[in-house]
DNA sequence: ATTATGTTTCGATTAACATCGAAGTATGAA
DNA sequence: TTCATACTTCGATGTTAATCGAAACATAAT
């Protein structure tokens, strides 16, 4: 009928609530298996596998099989990209679950985005990193400066490894709750999984908040300040 | 069951092969009557008033009545920056319409994004004003310098009106065709209505495409030229 | 007033699809 | 081998929702 790229292919993938669900559940970044899904959306394995299925033949997970476990994730950084932009459209237009508990603030403050860190937290975290000259923006791929070279290698992250892979070092992801950005790509992944190796902070089991202990918390803050202006 | 916001609605609103078409035909940008839009999807204007209806309650588009016509357009900015950034995905993952007809080119050319330009020369075009230091990136918002305030008066542009709506000045909006950014934002919307004014632009008839006449094309290239580094 | 056009509401039909029970395949454990 | 677990396929069912005809409503033109 028209020209262009057919949304609705995608949206009506995502618009079934027992998807939608999985989805969501697949933004913390988690590999998870058939079952384990079923159980976060609340319907059977057979409906479940059902649903996979779809979601794999139209692209947005991809599956690997571990001896009889088959272990689903988002297919690529545009998928969660595009699923948090639609977080923040529905959060916009008050498209909120009933559920509105004491987890709120915690998801608001710091959570997963696929495999990066976001809410407040990650979004203080480019903030500072983009203030000290750590990263600039260019075009629209943020650039890691020698100086941001240098701070991420005093953390103990091997640049060099990063580099060597076809993912993007660093790119911006729209946060859906403080509507800014934060970091992203193959060095937003490395400084989360920096956080939990050092034990600065934690994954809040079964979902995507991200719990940082006392110590985790002041070494945060030391590290990524923020100079008021 | 899960908490955040409610990603399923939103997707299946845009699920339905029907109403996405009536969206992709308001990414063009103009206000159209039930009617027109029932034309659009391929579908009676009994059907159509009903997925008006739904949109309207989702929050997608807005409606105002003029004599006995209602005119629907996009309901803001961040839903047509949603459509757009589904758009990308939807092209990524192989998800193209039939018809790739020899409008298709001429749509990545340039083509009208809810109420800016978009398409390569939309994407020079910021680039342009980036390099020659009329925007800076701050933030995720983009930010008019004083010589970009000078261009843009000197094009006949008023800002002082501009700047007086609660909507953003400038804003970026990334393209699904190109993958990188374009001008949104007020600003961005002055600037493809000055094309038109000016006749350097026109709209294809029913499609997003802008077409540039011969005059149009040599004055873009000359005010938005690009230094190649 | 009368007629025409644009839009919405109502009701009925139909098709699509999410769902699950049951059975089948595959892998690992005992 | 035998049993258990993980997943998929098949078939049947039920619900949802897209669709349109007919009619009501609203506004404009004559």
């Amino acid at each position: 009928m028209k020209e262009g790229p057919d949304i609705a292919l995608i949206g009506s993938l995502i618009g079934d609530p027992a998807r939608a669900n999985m989805l969501g559940a697949l933004m913390s970044g988690k590999a998870l298996t058939a079952t384990e899904l079923a159980a976060e959306a609340g319907i059977t394995a057979q409906t479940a596998s059902s649903h996979l299925g779809k979601l794999e033949a139209g692209g947005l997970v991809q599956k690997s099989k571990q001896g009889r476990h088959r272990y689903f994730s988002l297919a690529d950084d545009d998928v969660g990209a595009v699923l948090e932009s639609l977080m923040g459209l529905a959060a916009l237009k008050g498209h909120t679950r009933v559920r509105t508990g004491p987890k709120d603030p915690a998801l608001r403050r710091a959570r997963v985005c696929y495999n990066h860190l976001a809410g407040e937290m990650g979004v203080q975290m480019l903030d500072s990193m983009k203030q000290r000259g750590f990263v600039v923006e260019d075009e629209d791929q943020l650039e890691l400066t020698v100086k941001g070279h240098q701070f991420a290698t005093g953390l103990g992250i091997n640049l060099d490894a990063l580099r060597s892979t076809r993912r993007p070092l660093c790119k911006s992801c729209l946060d859906w709750s403080a509507r800014r950005s934060h970091l992203a790509g193959a060095l937003g992944t490395a400084l989360l999984e920096h956080f939990y190796k050092t034990g600065w902070a934690d994954r809040l089991e079964g979902t995507r908040i991200v719990t940082f202990s006392k110590t985790g918390e002041t070494e945060f803050a030391r590290h990524f300040k923020i100079a008021e202006g």
